[in-house]
DNA sequence: GCGGAGATGGACC
DNA sequence: CTAACGGGTCCATCTCCGC
């Protein structure tokens, strides 16, 4: 029998955090992504001791501040350096697995061939050795599909292991516990009285496509049945980002361009780390008021230039100002797609799949 | 009707 | 002091347009 673990590593900015500097372990900690405006910005990860005095992920700063006790600590993000720890992580899941799925930076699937009996030895395994050599503890939720096991692993944290043989233990949590239903879908099903997720597997379907469309209609329901097929397979990336925060609210294009910039300068950096050529390029403006807007340009064919970026990003913004001449941005950000070699758009799974 | 391009929205980490 | 809110990626859907 193939069977899937979702692994998932355990607060893992924080812990990571935590083994660089064994000072503040124990202590609530707080990894955050500052604005670069004053205290401004967001919670990226806090640990179990912070999140007991009600810090999350999302959070914004003030808030976490105001929570925070005496012996909390505030830490700047290091990304570049929780990717390294990230990737030697993920070659420990890689070479245990049939199939592999990176998700995150802290969240893979493998697929095995085997019992539940062997899937959960080598959950321990795995657990060890990610501990032994990093560290770090993980938790794991085992499953027949993808979101069996995905479902099991957020049952026990940290440092859990659940097998999940079949989706009872999952059907009568509320329906928004199902993964893929967030707030939006959430006030949508309510109002049709669904509560649970038992609710929603008896919801009718017509009335399912009428709000969600076609596919997420058929795949809240098979969902609810605990019914899955996607494949474990590697991801392939379609788009590059990188998004700032204004040093002030602006709509001065000279301002404005300062930013994009440098955000095009690190952008174009990852581009030819990861080999890649792109044909659009996106300008990303998040309004005062946080509403999104974007503006894109395909490119006749595909570059591995700065200079097209940047000459495209200067065309849109300009256009963007003249079309939103009561816009004050915030936010702004770059996005490059539409890779070379133009990535074979994901099997159409056929909709008789779900039927 | 189909596709690509462009814009938008929802979800998740 | 009735606000304030990071950054990154994926996917679906809608509209428009040329074919």
């Amino acid at each position: 029998m193939n069977l899937i673990l979702h692994i998932d590593l355990d607060s893992f900015y924080a812990s990571v955090e935590e083994n660089r500097n064994p000072e503040i372990r124990g202590k609530p900690v707080v990894v955050c992504m500052f604005s670069g405006r004053g205290e401004g910005g967001a919670v990226a990860t806090a640990n179990y001791p912070a999140r007991k005095l009600g810090i999350h992920s999302g959070q914004p700063l003030r808030t976490a501040k105001a929570r925070a006790s005496d012996e909390a600590v505030f830490l700047p993000a290091d990304r570049h350096h929780y990717k390294v720890v990230s990737d030697r992580i993920m070659a420990i899941f890689r070479k245990h697995a049939d199939a592999f799925e990176q998700r995150s930076i802290d969240e893979a699937y493998l697929q095995i061939a085997g019992s539940f009996t062997n899937a959960r030895s080598l959950a321990k395994t795995i657990k060890q050795e990610v501990a032994e050599k990093e560290h770090l503890t993980c938790s794991v939720g085992i499953g027949k599909n993808k979101l069996i096991a995905k479902m099991a692993s957020r049952e026990q944290k940290p440092d859990g292991l659940t097998v999940a043989k079949d989706f009872s233990p999952f059907s009568h949590k509320p329906v928004d516990k199902l993964f893929g239903i967030g707030p939006k879908t959430l006030v949508i099903l309510k109002r049709h009285r669904i509560h649970t997720i038992n609710d929603l597997s008896r919801a009718n379907l017509n009335m399912l496509i009428k709000e969600f469309g076609e596919r997420k209609g058929r795949l809240l329901k098979e969902h609810a049945h605990g019914r899955d097929n996607e494949p474990v397979e590697e991801v392939v990336r379609q788009q590059l980002s990188r998004i700032g925060t204004l040093p002030k609210d602006t709509r001065s294009y000279k301002d404005i361009m300062l930013t994009l910039q440098q955000l095009i300068d690190d952008l174009y950096r990852r581009t030819k780390k990861e080999y890649v050529a792109f044909r659009t390029i996106t300008l990303i403006t998040i309004t005062r008021i946080m509403e999104m807007k974007t503006k894109s340009h395909t490119l006749e064919k595909q570059s591995n230039k700065k200079q097209d970026i940047t000459q495209a990003i200067e065309t849109l913004l300009r256009s963007f100002l003249r079309e939103h001449p009561d816009d004050v941005l915030r936010r702004v950000g770059v996005r490059v797609s539409s890779f070379d070699p133009p990535k074979q758009k994901k099997k159409q799974r056929a909709l008789s799949d779900y039927k």
